[in-house]
DNA sequence: GCCAACGTTGGC
DNA sequence: GCCAACGTTGGC
């Protein structure tokens, strides 16, 4: 199973929404880095999910529903969308400036380019990450 | 609000 | 096919 790292904006949907919502189709990803990892993504695969511009900090985990498929946002057809599952906040958020000091998290694809709205996330960041949301 | 990073576009 | 110009993202 893998993981990944999602980003998105809370002013336009936060984690607090994914929960409310239960599933959300994961679409409007129009960089070809990022829609090759959404391509990657199976059923059963964990997501941290990060807020950006306000927050900055991944506040929760979410599950991949459904595997990708044409983005139903994209006219051209050129990308696709995946649905992903509210599966639980962390205890503690984990911001961006504490992953940014943690020497673990160094290659962290994230961190290394920043850009990226959907990036890999090796195992042993990930637990890294878990662990420094704990309460 | 500014700027760095980076992807994309378009002229040649 | 190269590369400058431009647009977007996102941290600060």
């Amino acid at each position: 199973m893998a993981h990944w790292l999602v980003k998105s904006e809370p002013a336009k949907y936060s984690f607090e929404d994914l929960q409310r919502d239960g599933r959300t189709v994961w679409d409007g990803v129009r960089n070809n880095a990022a829609a090759l990892h959404l391509k990657a993504m199976k059923v059963g695969d964990e997501v941290l999910y990060y807020h950006s511009q306000e927050g900055l900090a991944v506040v929760g985990i979410a599950g991949v529903v459904k595997e990708a498929f044409l983005d139903p946002s994209d006219p051209a057809g050129r990308f696709v969308a995946v649905e992903l599952a509210a599966v639980k906040p962390l205890p503690r958020p984990v911001t961006l400036a504490e992953m940014k000091a943690n020497p673990g998290l160094a290659s962290l694809e994230m961190i290394r380019q920043g850009r990226l709205s959907v990036s890999p996330v090796r195992a042993a960041e990930w637990a890294a990450i878990l662990k420094m949301g704990e309460g």
